[in-house]
DNA sequence: TCTACGGCCGAACACTGTTCGCGTCAAGTA
DNA sequence: TACTTGACGCGAACAGTGTTCGGCCGTAGA
């Protein structure tokens, strides 16, 4: 039983069985974030995942219950790029965009991450430090904590609708990122044609503003929708001039 | 050639290719929003469809391009069920709020097709007239073409990620529609009882109001939204005094 | 020293969207 | 009336997917 192999005969040439380390939880939600920056999210499948160490999808499920929780992990790991500002009452709007911003910006750098991150209560350490901040800011202004946390609620879901619809956009135009904007201008100029060329009995509106429907690109139209949020969200402030 | 069939041998017992009805785009659509009612988007597939019509997956393909085209055209066959108010510019904030939630109620109704909705600019014909009625709104309260472009773009943007959410939500609940209500329930217990067990030093806002953040259910949540971003909506016309 | 256990991993299952190519039926043309 | 053409119907196959099963092995504990 205990026969030396025969040199030609080692155990695997060199590399098999020889000194894997150990695979991690950390290590796959890294290699996972990864391939979502360079091949998107599509390309994220477990045996892709499990071909960045060398082995089958089936190892992976030691360490992750499924896709949902490796997704959910995922998401909480990007958070922590989110840098939370010292909270300052007087500035309560400033700084409320300040974190929208930043939360979108890091969730349009990695690529359609967003997606996995629709539909999850953010239940992981950073995510909810980034909740808890935000929700902060909220209360800190003056708001009763119900509103406040329903205003919580529809600005995460405004910050992660937009950029999961802004992944999908650069998904659909192709894979080269820079391509990306000639052809945003060539789409938008198709897009502006068709609206021009509508039967103006049907959709008198769309057919006589094709030029403004199509203006702007994906962060003025973040910001736009953000400032909306918030000016609405000035009124909740019970004895504040709402702003100054 | 023309040697009667022997009678054990009939051309397919009773029903092959008897009298089969051809297929069309209508059908083959009206078939896949069947499904979604009774089985969620997630049970639509080629395969599934055209067993409804007691065929091959590859049948449908003579009749639409792709899956995606599929979705484009669920979604707009659903657009058709949402009424257009006629404009009354004098109550323009209500109107929008109406529009808005007869979309979000149509969505909610035809559970996860919003998932097919994000991230498509409306082309189709139902879904068109919508878009035109909300600009036509919009511009009828006094804001400048570009303004309400992006309004509608964010307006639109917020129903079809409330319905998303919603209907993952529902998918994640479990199937049984008459339990998704105590399900409920008991999530959110679970969830407050979670952010109350939280350590305070890290996460001291959402420990300390457990009970606030998950009170209010979809519904609510989604009229919170809708105020603020109409609120923030009235900022932008011109001369008028916001309100009355 | 033996035994248990946890991570590793190939194979398999039940799916998915899509394509290929063969049939067959209906309409148009000579 | 005979023939051709073309569009649709559709079974089979391809390349994927997430997940599970069962066996393997190396290490740690009794």
């Amino acid at each position: 039983m205990d026969i030396p192999l025969p040199p030609w005969r080692q155990p695997s040439p060199t590399r098999a069985r020889a000194a894997r380390p150990p695979l991690t939880r950390d290590q796959i939600v890294r290699a996972a974030l990864r391939i979502v920056a360079a091949e998107g999210l599509d390309a994220v499948s477990m045996r892709r995942v499990a071909a960045e160490f060398d082995t089958g999808a089936s190892s992976l499920y030691a360490h992750v219950a499924n896709k949902d929780e490796l997704y959910q992990l995922m998401f909480d790991e990007i958070c922590r790029d989110i840098p939370i500002p010292a909270p300052d009452p007087a500035r309560w709007q400033e700084q409320i965009k300040e974190l929208a911003r930043s939360g979108y910006e890091v969730m349009v750098r990695h690529g359609d991450v967003a997606k996995a991150a629709m539909a999850q209560i953010p239940t992981g350490p950073h995510a909810m430090r980034v909740s808890d901040a935000m929700f902060g800011l909220l209360l800190g202004a003056g708001m009763d904590p119900t509103k406040a946390g329903w205003a919580l609620d529809r600005i995460f879901l405004y910050i992660v609708a937009d950029a999961y619809e802004n992944s999908l956009y650069l998904q659909r135009f192709g894979d080269s990122p820079e391509r990306v904007h000639e052809y945003f201008v060539e789409f938008t100029g198709q897009l502006r044609d068709y609206y021009e060329s509508l039967p103006a009995s049907h959709y008198p509106h769309l057919r006589a503003h094709g030029e403004a429907l199509t203006s702007g690109d994906g962060r003025q139209r973040f910001e736009f929708g953000l400032d909306m949020l918030v000016d609405g969200l000035a009124r909740l402030i019970p004895a504040a001039p709402a702003s100054e």
